[in-house]
DNA sequence: CATCTGACCTAGT
DNA sequence: AACTAGGCCAGAT
């Protein structure tokens, strides 16, 4: 077997939270992070949401911002499919790639789930 | 092979 | 309260 540190635990952990988010809600990379007990882990929560596309069942990778509710992701997502335009379909309010009211739909997978 | 960067955030000064 | 540095981990150069 492999290490006791399974890489792929924290993808499917990462992967499992961020379908958890209902639709027209947010969360932020240091949510996810933190209730993964990986706090200060929150650039790997990027970088693992990077493989998500075309991933089954389908990771919606739109609902993830930064902490300051900014889709700083949007320059990564395909340009058929922007993320804002995924976000405001679901009824979130986009403003120059900062989501509005962040606080109002913003979705704590510590609290929440 | 060494160094840097990157969908970020927290902690320390 | 503002700023700096550190951490996390893998891909890219």
């Amino acid at each position: 077997m492999k290490d006791a540190h399974d890489d792929r635990s924290f993808e499917h952990d990462v992967y499992d939270v961020v379908r958890a988010i209902p639709s027209g809600r947010v969360t932020s990379y240091g949510a996810i992070a933190k209730v993964l007990g990986a706090t200060r882990a929150s650039r790997r929560v990027g970088w693992v949401l990077n493989k998500s596309f075309g991933k089954q069942p389908a990771v919606p990778a739109h609902r993830v911002v930064n902490r300051l509710g900014m889709l700083t992701g949007a320059i990564h997502f395909p340009a058929d499919r922007p993320m804002a335009e995924q976000l405001v379909a679901e009824g979130v309010v986009i403003e120059n790639d900062t989501v509005v009211d962040f606080e109002a739909v913003f979705w704590d997978p510590m609290t929440e789930l």
